[in-house]
DNA sequence: GTTATGGTTTGATGACTATCGAACAATATC
DNA sequence: GATATTGTTCGATAGTCATCAAACCATAAC
């Protein structure tokens, strides 16, 4: 599996988060993660409505605002969030994101 | 001056708001919002780097998100937060945006 | 009415983005 | 090695967006 680098959370503006909270599939993929018991889920688990480049493209988003890493498992690459260094940066954004009710 | 429609907060998607706050531009028009004694500002007194045209642009997708609402006085519109329709939408949104530290 | 001030709307433009299919790379299984 | 599974990268495309200048509208002050 590839090796990414992982942006330092201090260096994230928050801009560059809402903009990767602002695609619906992003934000859902997000919500799934948090849903998940170990916080942990494969990529191909993910909006199935999309094809695999799409879901990528998105994978390399959310990892650029520093949201979220991957571990290496076989040829799978399961993707957890970054829980801790978020809420130490931006506490409350969890809580926020996975808020239930409302729209979408 | 112009009467707005304002959205419902329960129909604002919450990747809505996202977007809105995803500009560094708007981002900081917010912040310089909650800072403010009333939360009240007038239109030119924001990002005096933009065009008039640009901040105008801006306040229509923050309007658009549900967040901000406007007040005539004389020619000047003054633009305040919709702080507990959000905050009731989006518990933890406001103390998220208006914290401080870290990169933009 | 005329002038000034504050903000909106309209084009236009350049940049960015979401999406996909196809080709590629890495790992596992046979 | 051959095949299957998983995900990345590339190129292309259609759409969105931030930005500005210029024209416009509304209010206030003269």
């Amino acid at each position: 599996m590839k090796r990414y680098a992982y942006p330092n959370l201090a260096d994230v503006p928050m801009s560059a988060v809402m903009h990767a909270l602002a695609d619906p599939g992003r934000l859902e993929i997000v919500r799934q993660l948090l849903q998940q018991v170990g916080g942990e889920c494969a990529c191909g688990e993910f909006c199935e409505s999309l094809s695999k480049a799409t879901v990528s493209h998105h994978m390399r988003v959310l990892r650029a605002a520093g949201l979220i890493q991957h571990r290496a498992e076989g040829a799978k690459s399961i993707t957890f969030l970054r829980t801790k260094e978020v809420e130490k940066r931006f506490p409350g954004l969890w809580k926020l994101v996975g808020r239930k009710g409302g729209k979408i």
